[in-house]
DNA sequence: TCCTCCCGCCACACG
DNA sequence: CGTGTGGCGGGAGGA
């Protein structure tokens, strides 16, 4: 009964005076983070998409784009027709974690085309799902929700996938959009219309990423183009929980070696060049390049996550993939989080999900040890 | 101007 | 055929 508010409306009124138009007012980001605190709570456990869309005051359409990428990481899941199930935010490390584990088995989708002619503009469908394998439970599938499609997730949902596993899977911290999209697809050859799509996808997620603090835009030191830094779970309460998650002991070892300067240790080779083009555009090493991240750690307690440890089988030679692919050194992968600080320069928003994230600790945490899925 | 990216048309999946 | 989903890209707001 307590309508939460209608932040952003002057949607349907008729005769508009005041508030021209702002856009920002209407962005997802905006749109998402309402839509967080409007079913962060406890108690929720449904969601239904119409509520929600009049709720926040948009039309139905834009609730699909939130509700997709929220879904990707593990926030919700689709239950059935115009619901939704809240998983909460307890429900993300294991979520990443699982993509993680997919990022690196195959890496990047997309199998190996992109060599040449293959220009088919949607290959990436191979991996298809996303807690396919060891989600819990589901021993006589037959579940409804699993559909055998692979064709049907074209891209909002698979992409935002796909791009957060560039930030788990890879060295690289700092990603354009473009580079991104580049790489999200075939090769970077072709800068057809493909790519500009993709893009504008990207801004989409990467809005709603960031309003959620999984991201943050910045800029290249040098290039001054805007890019996008991973932060995923940093900052939060606490880091307990990744233990319970990490079976592996090594975790915090190979942490010490990113913001050194393994650089050359044994950087990650990916089969393709697709990777590349980006480490022409920006550097994609082992993050060397450590001018101002390790200053401001203020913060007393700067806690270094590290949800997802390398806990696959040392692959040096190679995956165990059956393509006879090329053997990728994945050793400095893990890298993938750093020490990060936070201001309290943060907005209330924050303010919320610390409370948020505090809340899902002490549940995950008393709860007992998350067995590890495997 | 170039970067962002909202809006909503319309194709596709179901029932 | 109706309804729920959600690609896709035009083109307008913003820096």
């Amino acid at each position: 009964m307590n309508s939460v508010s209608k932040l952003a409306g002057a949607v349907t009124d008729s005769g508009s005076k005041d508030i021209p138009y702002c856009r920002k007012q209407k962005s997802l980001g905006l749109l998402c983070s309402n839509f967080l605190s409007l079913y962060d709570h406890d108690g929720i456990e449904s969601i239904g998409l119409d509520d929600a869309a009049s709720k926040l005051g948009v039309e139905r359409r834009r609730i699909y784009d939130i509700v997709n990428v929220l879904e990707s990481v593990g926030i919700l899941s689709r239950k059935a027709k115009n619901r939704y199930t809240w998983k909460g935010f307890g429900a993300i490390p294991k979520a990443l974690e699982n993509l993680k584990r997919e990022g690196l088995r195959d890496i990047v989708p997309a199998a190996d085309a992109s060599c040449s002619e293959k220009i088919s503009d949607d290959e990436e469908d191979e991996m298809c799902s996303d807690m396919n394998s060891l989600s819990q439970n589901d021993r006589s599938d037959s579940s409804s929700l699993l559909k055998r499609d692979g064709r049907k997730e074209k891209s909002l949902g698979l992409l935002t996938q796909n791009f957060v596993k560039l930030f788990l899977c890879t060295d690289m911290d700092m990603i354009s959009l473009d580079d991104a999209a580049k790489l999200l697809l075939g090769d970077g050859k072709h800068t057809s219309m493909t790519t500009r799509t993709k893009v504008r996808r990207l801004y989409d997620i990467a809005n709603v990423l960031s309003s959620m603090k999984f991201i943050e835009k910045t800029h290249h030191p040098e290039t001054r183009k805007p890019a996008f830094r991973w932060l995923g779970l940093t900052g939060k309460p606490d880091s307990s929980i990744a233990d319970s998650l990490i079976p592996s002991d090594s975790k915090k070892r190979i942490f010490g070696t990113d913001l050194t300067n393994a650089t050359t240790t044994k950087r990650l080779r990916m089969d393709e060049d697709r990777f590349k083009i980006l480490k022409a555009h920006n550097q994609v090493q082992v993050k060397h390049e450590n001018e101002n991240e390790d200053e401001t750690i203020t913060a007393g307690k700067s806690y270094q996550f590290g949800p997802f440890a390398p806990a696959n089988p040392p692959k040096v030679g190679d995956s165990h993939d059956g393509e006879g692919k090329e053997a990728v050194d994945w050793e400095s992968l893990a890298s993938s989080y750093r020490p990060q600080y936070h201001n309290q320069a943060l907005k209330d928003l924050f303010s919320h999900f610390v409370e948020a994230w505090q809340s899902w600790y002490s549940e995950v945490a008393g709860k007992g040890p998350m067995q590890l899925m495997s």
